[in-house]
DNA sequence: AAAGCACCCTGTACGC
DNA sequence: TGCGTACAGGGTGCTT
């Protein structure tokens, strides 16, 4: 499940191997893919076109193209990013192919289709919504504190809450909250000013840490980079997917609990 | 404002 | 072996 890390990852590979290139073919193969628009416009405002940058935005990856518009791509569950040869053979569940000058695509591939590409202006109006990305467009400790001290929910759904902080989904946000020594179920508003900072770099520290390992590929997640390869963050998490193991600061066990139908891993004795 | 839930979807794991 | 079912969850939208 693709988040901040794992785009990240992805929007630096592309960033290495497409920009510069020019975008000759653009084909949809599965229209669920790109809901959002007529299946025709990918093709309409891409094509011809070079690629100038790779941009990412929370958990969107961004191809930013000449002349200003943009093609966004959101990888959902289970989407891929994949560079192939033009003349290989497709994998099953291929949505989207972007043919590049070279001979390379750029291939969106996707068993779940909760991920989509939509082509939009340099505006980004779709992705108005997104609050600060944590790695991006930082904010200070006490920027953070204010902004929590307002908000009476769950620290780990707000984490979670694409409007407050963009990019943060289950798995880091229970490692954040983990490293921050924080329960889940903590109330936003309750954190004292050395919780919220313990907070603020949490966020960062986790993050950094897990771009610098190219992500999590979790034994149920489909999560590869632009080239295939796994990420080794999942070797690195203390308490996600951890329910009944021991946690690796005080050896007590790990907790599994349910909010809103999905789950999170912390540890009792730690997170307070 | 916050929380819960159904929905979209398919691969995987599990019980019988 | 094979079939049916539960489960996984990001985002959206609706209800409580």
């Amino acid at each position: 499940m693709p988040e901040l890390a794992e785009v990240e990852t992805i929007r630096r590979g592309v960033e290495a191997v497409f920009v510069g290139r020019l975008v000759e073919s653009a084909e949809v193969t599965g229209a669920r893919s790109v809901r959002r628009h007529p299946p025709s416009r990918l093709a309409e405002v891409a094509v011809g076109r070079r690629l100038v940058a790779a941009g990412r935005r929370g958990k969107y990856l961004l191809l930013h193209l000449e002349g200003g518009d943009v093609v966004v791509a959101h990888m959902g569950m289970s989407g891929q990013m994949l560079r192939a040869p033009a003349d290989s053979l497709r994998l099953p569940h291929t949505q989207v192919t972007l043919g590049f000058s070279g001979g390379d695509d750029l291939r969106f591939v996707d068993p779940r289709t909760f991920g989509q590409m939509f082509a939009t202006t340099a505006e980004l109006p779709e992705l108005a919504h997104l609050g600060f990305d944590p790695i991006a467009e930082p904010i200070g400790a006490a920027d953070l504190a204010r902004r929590l001290a307002g908000r009476r929910t769950r620290l780990k759904a707000l984490l979670m809450d694409q409007r407050f902080v963009a990019g943060i989904g289950n798995i880091y946000s229970d490692e954040i909250l983990f490293a921050a020594r924080l329960g889940p179920a903590r109330p936003a508003s309750s954190l004292t000013p050395a919780e919220a900072r313990r907070l603020h770099r949490a966020i960062g520290g986790v993050l950094s840490a897990a771009i610098e390992l190219r992500g999590s590929s979790l034994p149920d997640s489909r999560y590869r980079d632009l080239y295939g390869e796994t990420g080794s963050y999942q070797y690195r998490h203390a308490v996600y997917g951890r329910a009944g193991r021991a946690c690796p600061r005080c050896r007590s066990e790990i907790a599994r609990v349910r909010y809103g139908g999905r789950s999170g891993f912390f540890c009792p004795r730690c997170q307070t």
